[in-house]
DNA sequence: GTTATGACTCGTA
DNA sequence: ATACGAGCCATAA
């Protein structure tokens, strides 16, 4: 199997919490996996979501790496800043005001 | 089994 | 600001 038991309950869980973000907010990599559980890091937060971009009706786009910066490579990135931008979400030249429209789990 | 790579983050230079 | 390394973890070769 190329995906254990465990690994795709930890990834649904990590997709229901990008999907609580609400529009015009972001979340960090970190913030979704400490959100999903204790045992899921940042690293399995991108790892989720590579590949399930477009596959489902996920808000992939409103979540960046830390500090804000896109981490999305290439054409996608660029699209995460454009869908970004249309939510009204502030930029700082090449980055997200993370500070000003960062999302809490207290929506 | 090992090695390399990547939608991560942090510390240090 | 950029560059590198260490820790991290799932996949691919």
């Amino acid at each position: 199997m190329a995906e254990s038991e465990a690994w795709r309950e930890k990834a649904a869980r990590i997709r229901s919490v990008v999907r609580r973000v609400p529009r015009g907010q972001v979340a960090t990599y970190g913030d979704v996996a400490e959100a999903a559980g204790e045992d899921v890091t940042a690293r399995q937060a991108g790892r989720a979501l590579k590949g399930a971009g477009g596959a489902a009706r996920l808000p992939w786009h409103r979540i960046v790496a830390a500090g804000g910066r896109i981490a999305l490579p290439g054409d996608a990135g660029l699209e995460q800043r454009m869908r970004l931008e249309a939510e009204g979400v502030p930029f700082s030249g090449r980055r997200v005001r993370i500070e000003t429209c960062r999302w809490k789990q207290a929506d």
